[in-house]
DNA sequence: TTCGACAATGAGTATTTTTTTCATGTTAAC
DNA sequence: GTTAACATGAAAAAAATACTCATTGTCGAA
């Protein structure tokens, strides 16, 4: 799971990323709005919680441009006391929850893993099922009908963004961004050598990895 | 046995925290519902007491919010004479028994042993029973078909943990909680040292401890 | 209160697994 | 056919976990 917070206040992200950290979440911090927007852009993320006061660039703002580019990751905002107009804006919108400030932190992150098992992908408790396959996201093991796979961590986050969203194509950068991590310096060789270790794990379920030939890679069914 | 006590009243709490001590019972307490909340999240108690009114967050949206995350563990909810309405809501909303008060103390422990050694964990009376392994909570004695072992304080609080719940993976964190407390700087090294004890003594028994490598460790049938 | 036995911990080494690098083979597009 | 992108295999490097041992701490019995 990787959720993006676009907040200002610094005390608030130290407290977000600690608390990720413990629960072994991957997240991404941006400190304004425009910066927020370019992060949101990217379809990597599984939650996004937005700030609605933000500087440059509302959170308001930056849910219309994300949705208007047709990204439709969940959104949380964060909206000040008081501000219902806001509530009511963002939910028109296409903002998924709200919460309003001050909010406790683990509340936060209990809609926030409401929003991110949403069933529509397959997600059933902890484990997401695609075809023959099925993946439990807390053992990180592989199940298919003839076998059953141990996955290390960064063979199974991709395998977990892929199968959340089958027949999406996932770039390289996108991968690199959400497995590695941004600023991360790593041989784009390795995306490769993971899809490789994947596919000979798959082969012989109704489940295939296409490589998208300058592009990236999408997960789909035979 | 862990228990996590959500209660304000700190002549409540100081007298709740004696008595643990004196049935050599862990527990934590949090003073409002925010803190109930962050606490009661983390899936290492055997049982969570809710008083009902509760600065900040109420008991009830403290047990809402924790079954709406698959936290099954058991709730007994403190309610105040009277509030007949509050009662009825703890149940319907997954409490597993209420208390009113004011109680007596020894009532109350009565519960919470009640609620501990619920059945659906294989806890019958003071041991618990997993395939073909028993376990003493109170005499600390480890059972198999060909063997009897005496275990250490550190040891039986692991064993109890992974034993209570079978297949839930635990992180090291989680585990450095429930065994050593919160906010104790302890060595993980220790962690796998008493995994490594406690593997030798079940090696001829039908239940195993799995690493999950980057996360934890689980509890299964072989 | 002191002693002895055992438990808890820290430090270090060994082992296993993961991650990355590198070298080379294959495929698709132009 | 040439070239760039991708696939594959093997091995080096790094990280996580397992295990060992020495030291320190704790607790009960004498």
């Amino acid at each position: 799971m990787r959720i993006l917070f676009v907040e200002d206040e610094k005390k608030i992200t130290d407290a977000l990323q600690e608390l990720c950290k413990i629960q072994n979440i991957d997240c991404d911090i941006a400190n304004d709005g425009e910066e927020g927007l370019l992060f949101a852009l990217n379809p990597i993320y599984d939650v996004i919680v937005l700030d609605i006061m933000l500087p440059i660039k509302s959170g308001i703002e930056i849910l219309q441009q994300i949705r208007e580019q047709g990204i439709n990751t969940p959104v949380l905002m964060l909206t000040a006391k008081g501000t219902i107009d806001d509530k009511v804006k963002g939910l028109d919108l296409g903002a998924d929850d709200y919460l309003i400030k001050p909010f406790s932190a683990k509340e936060l992150f209990a809609r926030i893993r409401a929003l991110g098992r949403r069933p529509d992908h397959g997600i059933k408790g902890e484990t997401i099922v695609f075809e023959d396959v099925n993946f439990n996201t807390k053992k990180n093991i592989l199940q298919t009908a003839e076998k059953e796979f141990k996955l290390s961590v960064k063979e199974a986050k991709i395998l977990e963004m892929l199968l959340k969203r089958p027949n999406q194509v996932f770039t390289r950068e996108q991968i690199l961004d959400r497995v590695w991590g941004f600023d991360k310096e790593v041989n784009e060789n390795n995306i490769e050598i993971y899809v490789h270790n994947l596919r000979k794990k798959i082969i012989n379920t109704q489940v295939k990895i296409d490589t998208i030939r300058g592009v990236g890679y999408t997960l789909g069914k035979k």
